[in-house]
DNA sequence: AATAATTGATATTTATAAATATCAATTATA
DNA sequence: TATAATTGATATTTATAAATATCAATTATT
């Protein structure tokens, strides 16, 4: 409430319960999304989780698509699968070799454990592929911008 | 059963009854598939439909998506829409511009009538881009492909 | 000190997509 | 000529995903 005029918008400042209450779900729905992969929360040292107002749109987005677009959780995790992560953070030809999300087509890219190539050192959450598709709309638009450089 | 030997997968030989034989689900479903723009039977000029043993693989593959890997058919049809059509039929900037479907993100290219652009004379029935993604999965793979030629 | 969040496994409810089935009049097939 | 496919709109059934809710022991927050 106090510094509102100055938040950054992907300063973590809800707690679960409080961005339930922002969304009108549960708190389990929320872990549901969590565990499904849609979603990467804040986590403080403590394990507690902490969300951000843009991690609020990304979820809107996810509600959206579930209730209104009817796309099934198992859809969302296929579509974000698609997203050129490998593009988007230069992946080199050795770090697709020794990448897992690289070969995968089931999950997004920040689902993995990147203990092999350049994404270790990375923190997803911070990473430009979680953060520049809180709307998977705009994943088209990326592939098309990407083979269009030819 | 005739010539079977000599037979080609593309070839529409079924009704859509033993289509839907073959395939364990009521003749009701499969235009349900259809309409939603998931397949593309042959349709004879007297407006009956025909199934290929090329048609019976999409389709199969149709149903894993949605019994086993729990993606809705709305879901299937984002994903269509993915297929990065543009590049595969090598179209002008002027053709993009004048195609609804490659602005378009919730459905596949081939459930648009192809009116102002180069896609316009083209069955797509025996366009590359339906004929070669029977399977979704393959859709990353030809992403990766794309923009590896940069 | 009281309230809230954590884990993970499981159970229940509810909402709805998917699948099947009508209808009837028409046309095509074998 | 009997059987099968066509249209489109609508209705019903059924299968299951999505959402909510348990549990209890632990830890964190305010």
């Amino acid at each position: 409430m106090r510094s509102e005029i100055i938040q950054n918008p992907d300063t973590p400042i809800y707690p679960i319960r409080t961005a339930a209450k922002m969304l009108g779900i549960s708190v389990y729905t929320l872990r549901m999304y969590e565990r499904a992969g849609l979603i990467l929360p804040f986590q403080k040292e403590s394990s507690h989780r902490l969300y951000s107002d843009t991690d609020i749109e990304r979820l809107k987005c996810i509600r959206r698509a579930i209730n209104e677009e009817k796309i099934s959780i198992a859809g969302i995790q296929r579509i974000q699968a698609l997203i050129p992560c490998w593009e988007i953070v230069q992946c080199s030809q050795r770090d697709r070799n020794q990448c897992e999300a690289f070969r995968n087509h089931t999950q997004a890219c920040w689902t993995f454990n990147h203990l092999k190539n350049k994404c270790k050192k990375r923190n997803c959450r911070s990473c430009p592929v979680y953060k520049e598709f809180i709307d998977c709309s705009k994943i088209k638009n990326k592939i098309i911008e990407l083979t269009e450089k030819i």
